[in-house]
DNA sequence: GTCGCTGCAAAGTATTTGCATAGCC
DNA sequence: GGCTATGCAAATACTTTGCAGCGAC
C-alpha cells in the first residue's frame, strides 16, 4: 500500500494524517515482516526522534482496524505486527522466543465454520505453533 | 488422569507429590475446562488458604511439560490452561475477552510439515479464531 | 479555531524471580 | 536430614491510560 493509499484510507474514515502515522506504515512497508512495537519504533525513532511508544501502538491498532496489519500475540512475548495480508502460520521458539514466519496456508475453515455454527462471529485466525527454532534445536542436543 | 497417575508420573520425574500439585491436578479435571491461573487459585484456595499464585502458575507449568494442559495465550488478556488433550482451536472475543472451545479438528498438519522444512522443530499447534462472541455481536447491533 | 493526536509519565495487568521456610522423600 | 517446592514480596515486561499542548484540517 502506498502513503497515498494511506491518507485516502485516513481521510475516508475521518482520521487525521499525521507525520508519525505515515512513517509507522512506511517503517512496516519497509520491513516487510513482522515486527514488535519496540522494533518499529526503534526504527521510526530515526527519523522522528520524539516518537513514543504509546503512539507506535495506537497508530498500529488503527492500522489493524483498517486491515494493514494482524497482531499476532505470542506465548508470553511481545505481540509482533504482521504486515502481510495473507493469512500464514507462525513459528514462536519456545526457547528463545525468536518468531519465525510459516509458508503454508492458514486452513481454517473447518474451525471457522465451526465458530459460526456454535453461533460465534469470527473474523480472524492465527495459528501459531511452537517447539525449537533452528539454533535452539541445536543448543538443547 | 487420576490423582495415583499424576504421583506416579511426578515420581518417574523426580518431582516432588505435594498437597498444591495434587489439588490444582484435581482442580483442572473438575473444572475440566480452560481456566486461567487465577481462576484456577480461587477454587485451590477453598480447600488451601495459603496456596499462592506462583505455585500455581509453576505447577500449570510442569504439568505442561507432563502434557497434561495446554497453555493458549489470548490476545492482551490472561493466558488460559486447557486440560484437554485432544488439540482443538479456541475462539477469543475481540471485545469481551471471553474464550470458548470451538469444536472442530484442528488441522495443523500441512503448517506443522512445512515448519519441519524450514528447519523448525515443532511440538505444538494453537488456532485461535477472534471476533465477536454471541452477546457482544448483539450489543454491536 | 476546533478537536483529534502526540508525548510524557504513570498506572495497570499478567507473569516471573529471589529468598527464607516448610515439608516431602 | 537434605533438598525441592512453597509463600510472600518485589521485580519485570508489555501495554494502556490520563492529561496538557500541538498541529492537521
Amino acid at each position: 500500500m502506498s502513503a497515498t493509499e494511506l491518507q485516502e484510507l485516513l481521510h475516508a474514515r475521518g482520521n487525521r494524517v499525521t507525520p508519525q502515522r505515515v512513517l509507522i506504515h512506511e517503517t512496516l512497508v519497509e520491513l516487510d515482516r513482522h515486527a514488535t512495537a519496540e522494533q518499529v519504533l526503534e526504527r521510526v525513532s530515526k527519523r522522528l526522534p520524539n516518537a513514543s511508544l504509546p503512539t507506535v501502538y495506537a497508530a498500529l491498532e488503527l492500522f489493524e482496524e483498517l486491515g494493514l496489519v494482524r497482531r499476532v500475540d505470542t506465548a508470553g512475548g511481545a505481540a509482533i505486527w504482521d504486515p502481510r495480508t495473507d493469512g500464514h502460520p507462525h513459528f514462536v521458539c519456545d526457547r528463545c522466543g525468536a518468531v519465525e514466519d510459516v509458508d503454508a496456508p492458514l486452513e481454517a475453515a473447518r474451525a471457522l465454520s465451526a465458530a459460526r455454527g456454535q453461533g460465534l462471529h469470527p473474523s480472524g485466525a492465527e495459528l501459531v505453533l511452537t517447539g525449537l527454532c533452528r539454533s535452539c534445536a541445536r543448543a538443547a542436543r
